[in-house]
DNA sequence: GGAAGTACGCACAAAATTGTAAGTATCCCA
DNA sequence: TGGGATACTTACAATTTTGTGCGTACTTCC
C-alpha cells in the first residue's frame, strides 16, 4: 500500500525538471535558497546547534524567521529537531544525513561565492569604470 | 590608482563571512539563490540564449522578472549580454567564464534535489504517516 | 492588411516575505 | 527580588518582490 502511494507521488516528476513550473523540486529549492535557508544550512554544517546559538550566529534572523526556516528545512527532511522537555526549553537542531549531503551543495556554492569576490568585485569595478 | 581602490574594497571581507550581516558575499548569493536567478543559470548552462528563448524555457517567470534578473546577473559578471542593433531587436544572453563556474554549483545543487526527489519525497510520507 | 513576434521599460496593483513587539513558564544569578 | 536567558507563537505592520497590462518600431507570415 505504501508502495502504491509513493509510486502515486513519483508519477509526473520522473524526469525532474526545475525549469517546469510544477515541478516538486521548484518548492525544496526555494526552501534552500531563500533568504535564511541557505545561511542556516551554512550554519548546521559546522555541527548542532541551539535555537539561540544559531540565532547569533547567522547575523539578521529574526526569531520568527529563524523558527519559520527552521520548520521548512524540518519538513523537507534536512533538518532534525530534537527538544528535552527541560524548563527553560532546551532544543537542538542538527543536519540529517540527507541535510548533510544538501549543505555540502550549498556550502560549495557559499564557499565559491566567498572565494571568487575579488574577481566579482574587481570585475564591477571594471564596469563601474567604463 | 585602480590598486587603490581595489584595496579599499577588498578592506573588510577578507574572511568573506556570509554568515555576517554585512558581507557583500550577501548580495552576489541573493542574486544567484532568488526566485529565478537559479533557473537562469540553470538554462544559461546549456548554451546561449535569446531572451524569448529563455522566457519559454523557464517556466512562470515573466517578462519583467527575466530582463531584472539577467541585469542582475550581468552586473555580476555572470552573463554577457551581446545585442545586435537590428530593426527586431537581436540580444543573446551567455554565460561567462565566471559565471560558468557559478552555474557549476547551481546546477550541481539542483541535480542533487532532482536526484534526492525520490528520498524527499519518501520522507515526508513517513511524517505524515506517523 | 491584420496578426504575431522581438526585447524590453514603465506605472500600478497584488501578493509574498520579513520585521516588531509582546506574551509564556521557569530557572539561575546577583 | 529584579533581570536575563530559553524557545518559541501570534497579531499586526512595513517592506520587498512579483505580476499585469500597455507601449514601442519594425518585420515577417498568412
Amino acid at each position: 500500500m505504501m508502495e502504491r502511494d509513493a509510486q502515486g507521488l513519483l508519477d509526473g516528476w520522473r524526469l525532474g525538471n526545475v525549469l517546469a513550473t510544477d515541478c516538486p523540486s521548484r518548492g525544496i529549492l526555494s526552501h534552500l535558497t531563500n533568504r535564511w535557508g541557505v545561511l542556516v544550512m551554512v550554519a548546521l554544517a559546522t555541527g548542532p546547534h541551539r535555537f539561540a546559538e544559531l540565532r547569533r550566529k547567522v547575523g539578521g534572523v529574526s526569531e520568527r524567521m529563524l523558527s519559520q526556516t527552521l520548520k521548512e528545512l524540518e519538513a523537507d527532511g534536512f533538518v532534525l529537531r530534537t527538544a528535552h522537555p527541560v524548563v527553560p526549553p532546551h532544543v537542538v537542531y542538527e543536519l540529517t544525513p540527507l541535510g548533510v549531503e544538501a549543505a555540502g551543495h550549498v556550502v560549495a556554492l557559499v564557499g565559491w561565492i566567498e572565494g571568487a569576490l575579488p574577481r566579482i568585485m574587481a570585475g564591477k569595478l571594471a564596469m563601474a569604470a567604463e
